[in-house]
DNA sequence: TATGAATGAGGTTTCATTCAT
DNA sequence: TATGAATGAAACCTCATTCAT
C-alpha cells in the first residue's frame, strides 16, 4: 500500500472518530447543548481540527442525521426488491426500523427531530435537498409495497400513501414515545417488543377482512 | 370585588398575555431561536417583567407545554367516564387528540419533543413531576379502556400498556411526521385525514378477528 | 425636562462616550488590532453593552469614519459660498483641512487608508454609499472652486478634477506621509507647517503666469 | 557550478517563487485578508515551507514592502548622479514614481499603509531600521536636489525638507486617493495623468517668479 | 528540505438574566 | 410592579504557527 493511500486511509478514519465522538455528545447533549470543544474532546482532538473535516457544527451534525437516513432509506429499498409477500416485506420493514435503532437509536431520534420545527427552518438548500431525497425514496418504497398489497387485494382500499404514512409515523412515534418514556420512568428499552406488536396491529389492520 | 382579588385577577391576566405571546413566538422560531426579548415585545412588556411571572426561560417555555399536556389528560380521562362501548371511546380518543392539535399544533410538536432527549434533561424536579403525572393519567386513562376492551374480549389478547402505546406513539408519530412533511413539501396539513386513517387501522388491528 | 428627554439624552451621551473610546482605541491599535473588548474596557462598559449601540466592530470603526469625512465635506462646501476670491478660497480649503486634522488626526488617516485597498472591498453598501456622497460632496465643492479661477482666468487651464484630485492628494499625502515619518523619525509634528507650504507651493503652480 | 551553488541558487529561487505568489495574494486581499495557505497555494508549497523561508507573515509582508523601497530608493539616488537640469530632475523623481508604481501597484500602496499606523507598530527593530534606512535614502536625495536648485537659485526659498516632503507626499497621496477613486467609482485608472500635471503644477510652483 | 495535519489562543458576537430607578 | 440598560459568560470559528514524518 502506497504512502497516498494510508494518508487517505488515516483521513478517512480520522473523519469516522470525529463523527464517532460527534454522535456521542449530541445523543448525550442535544444538538443546542452540545458544544464543539466537548466533541474534540471526546475525539481528543483540538476544536480547530473539527473544522479541517467539517465546514461547521451544523454541517457535522447534519452528517449523521443524513447518514442515518440514507441507511434507512437503502435498506427499505432493498426489502421492496426481496422475493416474498407483501406481508412479509411490512414485516421485514420493521425489522428494519429496528436494525436501524439498534444501530444509533440517538442520532435516530435527532433525525425525526430535524425532520420538524426548529432545525428544519436554517438548513442550507444542499442539507435539505438530501434529507428530501432520501425521505422520499423510502417513503416512496413502502408506498409501492402498501400499493401492490392494495392491487393484489391483500390490503384494504385507503390511500397508499396514508398507509405508508402510518407505518413511518407508528415507527418515529414508537422511537420518540418509547424514548421519552424510558427517560421518564427509567424504565427499560422496549423499544423492539412494542415495535413488533404495533406492526402486528397494524398488519392485521390493514388486511382486508 | 375588593383590591386585593381584583390585583390577583390581573396578575393572573398578565401571566396569560405571557404565556400567549411566548405561545406565539416559541411556535414560530422553536425554542433555542426564540428569545426573551422577542416574548417581551410580543407581550408588550420589558423583558425585566417576564422575569417577574416566570423563574426563566425554560419555566416558560415547559409552562405551556404541561399546559397542553394537562389540556390532553383532562379530555382523555374525561372519555373514559363516558358512557360508550370501548370502540367507541377509541374513536372518541382520536377526536381529543385532534382538537388538542387544533388548539396549538406548535406547542404540541415542542411537548413531543420536550418529551425527549436535549431538553428532558435539563427541567427542575417539579417540572419533571408535573409531566410525569399528567403523562401517567393520559396514558392510564388510555390503558383503562384497553384493558376493559380485552376483558370483554373485544380487544386481542396484548399486554394493555404495549397496546396503549401504540395509540398514543401513533397519534405523536403522526402529528411530527406529517408536520415534517409539511415543511419538506410544502403540501398542506392532513393531520386530521391520516389520523382518521390511521385510527381505523388501528382499530380494525386490535378488534379480534 | 421630562424622563424621556433625560433617557434620550443619556443614550446619546453614552453613544458618544463609546465613539470617544473607539476613537482612541483605533487610534492606538490600528482596526484589525483593536479589540472590542479593549474599546469595552476603555469606555468602562463590558463588550455587550457596545453591541447595544452599534451593530458591530466595523460599524463602530466606519461610523467614525464617516463621520469625520462628512465634517470635511461639511467645511468644505462652506468654504465654497463664502464670498471670497478663489485663491483664498484655496488657502481656506487648506485651513479646513489642518481644522479637521487638528480634530481627530488619527481617525483621519484611518479614513484615507479606509478609502483604499483592503477595508474598503468588504463594506456594506449603505457605508458605501455614504462615503461615496461626502466624498463626491467634497471633492465636487473643490472642484467648483477650481473651475471659477480657471473661468477667471486666474488659474492654469487644465482639467478641473485633476486640479481637484492634486489639491486632494497633497492634502491626504502629506497627512500620511507627514504621521509615518513622526513614527519612524520620532520628530514632532510639523503637518500643519508643511500643508501650508504646500498649499502656497500649489497655488502659485495653479496661477496663470 | 559546484553542488553548494547551485543549491543556494535553488534557495534563492524558491525565494523568489514564494515572494512572487505573497505579492499576488496581498495585492488582490490585503494584509489581513490573505492568509498564509492561500500563499502556499499559490506558490505552489506547503504553509510549513514558508516558514523555512520567512520567520513569519509580517516578515513575507514587509519584505515585499522594503523591496519597493529599496528599488525606489535606488532609481531615485541614480537620478540625482543624472547629468541634467534641477528641473529635469524633478521631471524625472515623477518618471521614476510612475514606474515603481507600474512596477506593482498594490504592494506600493500597502507599502504607504505600511507606514503609518497600525503595521508599523509591530515590526521588528531590524526592519524598521531597514525602512527607514531606504526612506531617507529616498528623501535625503530628493532633499539634494531641491537644496541644488535653491542653491541655483531656480526654486523658490523655502526649507528644502518641506519642499521635499510636498513632492513626496503629493506622489503617495495621488496614488491613493486616485486607488481609492477607483474602488468606489469605479472610474479607470489615471493615476499617471493626474500624477503629471501634478508634477507641472508643484514644478511651476516651486520655481521663482 | 518539504509536508500538511494538528494546534489552541484569541476574536467577535449573542442573549438570558439582573438591578438600579 | 415595571422598566430596559447593562452585564458577562460562553459559544463558534479562524488561522498563524509548529512538528512529526
Amino acid at each position: 500500500m502506497g504512502i497516498y493511500e494510508r494518508k487517505q486511509r488515516e483521513k478517512k478514519q480520522r473523519r469516522q472518530e470525529i463523527l464517532h465522538a460527534a454522535r456521542k455528545v449530541f445523543s448525550k447533549k442535544g444538538y443546542n447543548t452540545a458544544t464543539i470543544e466537548e466533541i474534540a474532546l471526546e475525539a481528543e482532538l483540538s476544536p480547530g481540527t473539527l473544522y479541517l473535516y467539517f465546514k461547521n457544527k451544523e454541517e457535522l451534525h447534519t452528517f449523521l442525521s443524513i447518514e442515518i437516513l440514507k441507511r434507512l432509506a437503502d435498506e427499505i429499498q432493498k426489502v421492496v426488491k426481496e422475493d416474498i409477500s407483501v406481508e412479509q416485506k411490512i414485516e421485514r420493514f420493521r425489522d428494519v426500523f429496528i436494525e436501524v435503532y439498534d444501530y444509533d437509536s440517538n442520532i435516530l431520534i435527532n433525525l425525526f427531530h430535524l425532520q420538524s420545527g426548529e432545525t428544519l427552518q436554517n438548513l442550507s438548500e444542499e442539507v435539505l435537498k438530501q434529507i428530501k431525497i432520501h425521505s422520499i425514496m423510502a417513503h416512496g418504497a413502502i408506498i409501492d409495497v402498501v400499493r401492490q398489497g392494495i392491487e393484489q387485494g391483500i390490503f384494504i382500499d385507503e390511500h397508499p400513501a396514508a398507509l405508508a404514512d402510518i407505518l413511518w409515523a407508528t415507527y418515529s412515534g414508537i422511537v420518540l414515545w418509547v424514548d421519552s418514556k424510558r427517560l421518564l420512568n427509567d424504565e427499560k428499552d422496549f423499544v423492539r417488543s412494542t415495535l413488533k406488536t404495533a406492526f402486528k396491529v397494524i398488519l392485521k389492520g390493514i388486511k382486508k377482512n
